[in-house]
DNA sequence: CTCAATGCAAACTATTTGCATTCGA
DNA sequence: TCGAATGCAAATAGTTTGCATTGAG
């Protein structure tokens, strides 16, 4: 089930509306580089529709969140950034402190361990955020 | 070295200077449960100096932290927290979702492997955050 | 038709800053 | 004495909300 049906499913369960807006921020939002922040993404769709407002792509954010297609995320810079969450494929980032570039990664077994380690405190784990920052291979170049 | 001593000569080094506030600030810093809010220290130091201005302490534990004897937490809640540095002994969080509960933990094999995954990416890891979101033993039984 | 959604502006919250005054070295 | 630190109030920045109007179902 893609990203659209599960959202056009959730809005309606919820007697919500499926509005052209929340079409053109879904679009937008599924088609544009990931990591964006909210305010990225106003700019980038103001291009094309001048009128829509800023609460409205915040408010359509929160509901991708909410209805599982997107996910929050803060990378500690003062801006909530949001990404597609494709539900079968988990990963953490990697943060350059110096040029701001962002990579994806998968790690099994650190997986494993948060597991065994959130076992041994008798958490039951809901979600997490692991990232790891510092200068990617360029930055370190030039510095 | 402990941490007043590590304060004391980062203040001497730079010219600035060591105030009846700041050692009031380190004291309480260092003697209050970890993991609070720059507000939270700001109440509790209200209770015995009323005339501390909150833009002391916000200004102190900036420049704790910069001195590496705190760290800034940003569990996501909004609100910045603080806790004690040790600089040998390096700790990642479970956060309770319900009742707020933070227990520190180690896990000598993720940092391992985290090392592992920056090499792979050429990045020079400077700092990470790693963080279990979930409900504690407790919170659990409840619901 | 009805009620959710929109767009605007205003409210909010945590953080940060400007500045006159105080105080440590 | 002199510049750093303080305390207050005001500014900032990102996020969230209130409300009159619009529009989907």
């Amino acid at each position: 089930m893609d990203q659209v049906t599960i959202f056009s499913e959730y809005v309606r369960r919820k007697g919500l509306k499926n509005t052209s807006q929340r079409m053109t921020i879904l679009e937008t939002f599924l088609g544009s580089k990931s990591h964006f922040s909210t305010e990225d993404l106003y700019f980038e769709l103001r291009k094309k529709h001048p009128k829509i407002g800023y609460a409205t792509v915040h408010r359509t954010l929160k509901l991708f969140a909410e209805c599982g297609i997107a996910s929050e995320l803060d990378f500690g810079d003062g801006q909530t950034r949001f990404e597609p969450l494709d539900l079968n494929q988990h990963h953490d980032h990697l943060v350059c402190t110096h040029c701001g570039l962002i990579v994806e990664f998968t790690e099994p077994q650190i997986e494993k361990l948060q597991e065994q380690v959130a076992a041994q405190y008798n958490f039951k784990i809901e979600r997490h955020r692991h990232e790891l920052y510092g200068l990617c291979a360029n930055c370190a170049k030039q510095s």
